[in-house]
DNA sequence: GTAGGGTTAG
């Protein structure tokens, strides 16, 4: 309040136009006639309003000045690269650079984030050059940038690196490396650091939360979700309050606890459209398909606007459900009610929907007479999936080559190939895919799978043999895998299941992760325990087959999450009808 | 007159 007092009629103008294109193309108009236009104070708060209303008005407003001075450029590099208009704010540095216009620590930090969100390693490089040319690495601001900046772009080594050289390392120092691991995949690491940030006496604030909640969805780590909601309900982080419930949503229901997580989204006191999807894509994952359909129904009373993330969230949650009218309907609304018009991954939806609802010609004919452009690998992988699953081999067969054609360097099109190949009995196809690969040097990623055992979550990979219980879990496992074909478990065949590397061939079926895992959680829990289990993968036929039988003959429940979704194992049989 | 880290899908 008393600030303001000190500013000329003309600032506390600006300050009411606010960024609003039209108030603000008035105060501009006044500020000319009065002859006040030139003033640099009122022309960068002006700049920078306009910024968040219009790249467009920004550019105008911007070429019409005569000689920018460094802060006019500062402010709007910053502006444009805050508000996502990443190439703007690029073009707007170059001209900087070319203007002999010395960048500060305010524009380093700004472009480094531009290149960030465009993943433009080579660019972010060269503006890391000009950081140690002007001397600016020596910046915490600088630095955190680049920390994020190269796990983003890919370099997540280099980020290390720069973060081990950082000397203050402030909350958001933390918050960016742990970030980094986080977003590329290594949530394990992500929450080793996080402890160290802890022993390092730095308090966790709202950011932190946020990301280590992402990194316990990720691992399925329920024990520190837990600690993370206990600990955010005791601190006043009352600013993105929704942000942090969203999170909370997603790490409640990724960890297979739906229910919490409409309990924390009942009780936001405001929520927004990405709270909404986080809910409905929650109840999609557990193949509770009504309840997300409901919930998206549900969001216009709230006044609020579905997305296209949304969309893919509900159109999801109807395939694995198998609710292929409600699909239906909700596709057709997202054209027509609410204007959006509807992309490949939409398109993946809506054949994965009809490819599991087995209407393999309905997703045929989507694909050639809804999808106008040329289908995109994504959707002819939907609908491959379709033909495994439903086994049709010439169908299957033919899509498969399609897709190798178009996309020679992925493995998994080699692997449903191969597959489809061994389920049709072509047992020389099969080798002959297996070798293709071998040439093309394709590797899998490695998976993984966790199990929590007293709030503390175990990390297994195939044949695993770091827990020092090792030997006992792989006789357990035997033992077990014993009495499931006494019970009727026939494994399938190995050429089925082929593995690409050979060390890797010598576990096969017989050690999957997800295996050792439930072997683990069932040695060290008692009787009426359910086990669960996240998989990083999609699980095996052969799996999914051996967990139904385990959960009869251990006579537990067991309930695992792979890549997309939740597999309830009751009494010999699976929530997800054996669709997935 | 201006900064760095963070939410929803596949």
């Amino acid at each position: 309040m008393e600030n303001k007092q000190h500013h000329s009629p003309a600032y506390r103008a600006l300050l009411q136009a606010g960024p609003r294109l039209k108030p603000l193309q008035q105060v501009h108009a006044h500020l000319i006639v009065s002859g006040s236009g030139r003033i640099r104070s009122l022309l960068t708060k002006l700049l920078s309003l306009a910024c968040a209303v219009s790249i467009t008005y920004t550019r105008r407003l911007f070429f019409a000045i005569p000689i920018p001075d460094s802060f006019l450029f500062n402010t709007v590099v910053v502006k444009t690269s805050k508000l996502g208009f990443s190439i703007d704010s690029l073009l707007f540095y170059r001209r900087m650079i070319l203007s002999d216009i010395a960048p500060s620590n305010y524009t380093l930090t700004a472009v480094i984030k531009s290149c960030a969100d465009l993943s433009a390693l080579k660019l972010g490089r060269v503006i890391h050059g000009h950081v140690l040319s002007s001397g600016y690495d020596l910046d915490l601001h600088v630095q955190a940038a680049l920390v994020s900046f190269y796990a983003k772009a890919g370099d997540l080594g280099v980020a290390r690196k720069i973060f081990d050289k950082m000397p203050e390392r402030t909350v958001v120092a933390w918050n960016s490396i742990i970030s980094a691991y986080e977003q590329n995949g290594f949530a394990k690491e992500a929450i080793g650091l996080f402890y160290l940030m802890r022993d390092s006496g730095v308090q966790p604030d709202s950011a932190t939360c946020v990301i280590v909640l992402a990194a316990c969805a990720q691992l399925g780590d329920i024990g520190l979700g837990r600690w993370v909601h206990e600990y955010v309900a005791g601190q006043d982080f009352d600013v993105n309050v929704v942000q942090l419930g969203t999170s909370l949503i997603n790490m409640y229901a990724r960890c297979g606890h739906v229910g919490k997580a409409r309990e924390v989204f009942d009780s936001m006191r405001e929520s927004n459209v990405v709270a909404w999807t986080a809910m409905i894509s929650g109840y999609g994952m557990h193949g509770s398909g009504t309840q997300a359909v409901e919930l998206f129904y549900q969001m216009r009373a709230h006044g609020l606007w579905p997305n296209k993330i949304t969309f893919v969230a509900v159109l999801s949650a109807c395939a694995h459900a198998g609710l292929v009218h409600e699909g239906r309907l909700v596709f057709a609304s997202m054209k027509q009610e609410y204007g959006l018009v509807p992309g490949v991954e939409h398109h993946v939806c809506m054949v994965d929907m009809f490819g599991r609802a087995g209407l393999l010609k309905e997703a045929y004919q989507f694909i050639k007479e809804v999808i106008r452009e040329k289908p995109s690998p994504a959707v002819w992988t939907a609908m491959l999936g379709a033909c495994k699953m439903h086994k049709n081999f010439d169908l299957g067969v033919e899509v498969a080559e399609h897709l190798l054609s178009i996309e020679p360097e992925n493995p998994g099109h080699y692997v449903m190939l191969s597959n489809i190949y061994a389920l049709a009995g072509r047992m020389d196809r099969v080798e002959m895919v297996r070798n293709m690969m071998i040439r093309k040097s394709l590797k899998k990623e490695v998976g993984y799978s966790t199990v929590e055992v007293d709030q503390r979550t175990y990390l297994f990979s195939m044949g695993d043999k770091s827990n020092p219980e090792t030997n006992e879990i792989y006789q357990y496992l035997d033992e077990l895998m014993s009495r499931c074909r006494e019970a009727g478990y026939v494994p399938e065949s190995e050429s089925v299941m082929h593995e690409l590397e050979e060390e890797e061939r010598e576990h096969a079926l017989r050690y999957h992760s997800e295996k050792l895992a439930i072997a683990f959680g069932l040695l060290k829990t008692s009787d009426a325990v359910v086990i669960r289990i996240v998989k990083n993968l999609r699980m095996c036929e052969d799996c999914h087959s051996a967990i139904k039988f385990i959960s009869i003959v251990a006579n537990r429940e067991i309930i695992v999450r792979d890549r997309l979704r939740f597999h309830d194992f009751k009494d010999g049989s699976c929530s997800c009808l054996d669709y997935w």
